[in-house]
DNA sequence: ATAAACCTTGGAGTAAACACAAAGGTCAAG
DNA sequence: CTTGACCTTTGTGTTTACTCCAAGGTTTAT
């Protein structure tokens, strides 16, 4: 049985974080001693791994906590189950990565018409192209 | 001159964002009338363009309002303070799609190994994976 | 006996960008 | 003169995942 320091440093985590856990409905200790410590068994040593595992692959807490649902009662649910929440996030992962990849292209193509020296301002193509309705790129107007 | 209310209705926004842009200092109504009423000039509808825009890029709130205060001093600013701002973002943006795209790919292999099926998740090879203290997928251990 | 290192609960604070609700003033139309 | 559509301020709630603080009890070692 570990304390929850002892836990935590196990996973270097912050002993705070497993409190947090517990409110969350994600990880309760399977005892508490006399003097009222938290103690975790075995099987919460593993569990606490399948979360912070679940995490590293972009689940929230939220998720994490339907897939532990699912763990904990394997038996009566199936695969499509647990791919359903896979392939659900792999989604939401998609969809960021494609609006995060419009900002890098525009940010790309708002760099690239900048000089970046010491000229003024005034006439930067960054600053023409956010007063611009369209964002376009003025051309042959920087410091001319 | 607009009040809040027109001004929100053309640019597609909720007048409480623009009370709100007030509040963190973005755009400011220029007057005020006697009855209270916030009243928006043609500068103050450029500038909500420019922020508009500035946050299709991706910019936050703080990094549009750091755009702002170039662009209203542009004379005493240069290319270098503009671009750094851009290319700033750009790395963040970037880092974060990097990030992402690990969890893609994790769960890309996660999904694949699982079929899908109506078979008992207690074979699934997704929740093996994140039993698992390496996060590997357990080969031909699928409801054999 | 006391200090150091644990543990407890409860509650507050952080970032980001709003949305909404309550209670009330203003204004034009009918 | 009342209805409805505006507007005002103030304050609260949402989401996510913690992190820290205070005040106090417990354990271990010297
Ligand atoms: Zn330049
Ligand atoms: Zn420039
Ligand atoms: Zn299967
Ligand atoms: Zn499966």
């Amino acid at each position: 049985m570990f304390r929850i320091g002892e836990l935590a440093k196990k996973f270097s985590i912050n002993a705070d974080t497993l409190r947090f856990y517990e409110k969350q409905g994600l990880l309760c200790p399977s005892s508490v001693a006399a003097n009222g410590y938290r103690l975790y068994s075995e099987q919460e040593v593993k569990t606490l791994g399948f979360i912070l595992r679940a995490k590293e692959v972009g689940f929230s807490l939220t998720e994490i906590k339907s897939l532990l649902s699912i763990e904990v009662d394997k038996a009566n649910s199936e695969c499509s189950d647990v791919k359903a929440l896979v392939d659900d996030k792999l989604d939401q992962v998609t969809a960021k990565i494609q609006e995060l990849q419009r900002f890098q292209r525009s940010l790309k193509r708002l760099s690239n018409a900048c000089c970046g020296g010491h000229e003024s301002a005034e006439d930067c193509t960054i600053l023409q192209a956010l007063e611009s309705e369209t964002l376009d790129i003025v051309p042959e107007h920087h410091h001319e």
